[in-house]
DNA sequence: ATATGTGCAAATGCTTTGCAACGCC
DNA sequence: GGCGTTGCAAAGCATTTGCACATAT
């Protein structure tokens, strides 16, 4: 990754206007509606390069496809996200990172990484005191962070 | 699932005699190794009923693959899973929790749920780069594992 | 000029599904 | 005997890759 493509360049272009996490499709798909000419399969390796780069964040989702957002804080944290509508909060977990690795010297592992993600409703979609079973949301999310 | 056939005891039977996390696929593998005959799509088909049944323990590995295991401790726990052999360590993370409530909180959030695991090469998977402290653990370290 | 990046389509790898045959209850 | 179950193969999906062509530097 060190030549600067009107594709690379258009895929951070899009990407500095998503607020939520979106799968490599989407973006794609996101692309096309915008008039833009970009392979699928440049739009993997891109993205691929950037999360390496440590440019972008990755989120894998419950059924394994891989959600990016665009990443400003470069340090490592977690997220915590709506199932409902996306919207993401980042936060960091400094004891928990202690934790785990204290863990896992514990019992003799190495190279050790470890996933968190959080998953729940934000305020605008909790359903605070509503008894409806069926849910019936007036609200279009513009985005589904599908877990499974 | 409601019947008793002997394809879903075969596999119950498997089950309880693995250790680690398996993929479907070695699942089945394992059982036509020890001569049983099942098809695949029935592996799937009933590691996901148990799964959905509360009687696995499932776990999607970083490339989307999902892995199962019985389930002993019905209660929330987590796990340090061996990127090479799968050997697996559950352990509790009581702080955790409490963090990741509070944040939640914090943020407006209400029906949150979490998922964390930890991978990383158990000692015996480990490079010898890493000069570990005498870390005497007088755990088995055998480890059987589906080739792959 | 030339190493990189791109596009397309074919290939992968895991998982799901359609459908006829099968076998518990 | 009916209906959940199974098997097989085909279908689905997200993602990767081979290869010829295009293009930044």
């Amino acid at each position: 990754m060190q030549r600067n493509t009107r594709q690379r360049a258009a895929i951070l272009e899009t990407l500095s206007r998503q607020v939520d996490f979106r799968s490599a499709q989407q973006i794609h798909e996101q692309m096309r509606a915008d008039g833009e000419t970009v392979g699928l399969a440049t739009v993997y390796r891109n993205l691929q390069a950037l999360s390496r780069a440590g440019r972008l964040d990755v989120l894998v989702a419950g059924d394994g496809e891989s959600l990016y957002r665009q990443c400003e804080d470069t340090g490592h944290h977690h997220h915590l996200v709506c199932r409902e509508c996306g919207r993401t909060v980042e936060f960091l977990a400094p004891r928990l990172e202690a934790s785990m690795t204290a863990i896992a010297r514990e019992h003799g592992f190495t190279e050790v990484d470890h996933t968190l993600e959080v998953f729940g409703l934000c305020e605008e979609h909790s359903s605070t005191a509503a008894p409806s079973e069926d849910e019936d949301d007036p609200e279009e999310p513009e985005a589904e962070v599908a877990a499974r």
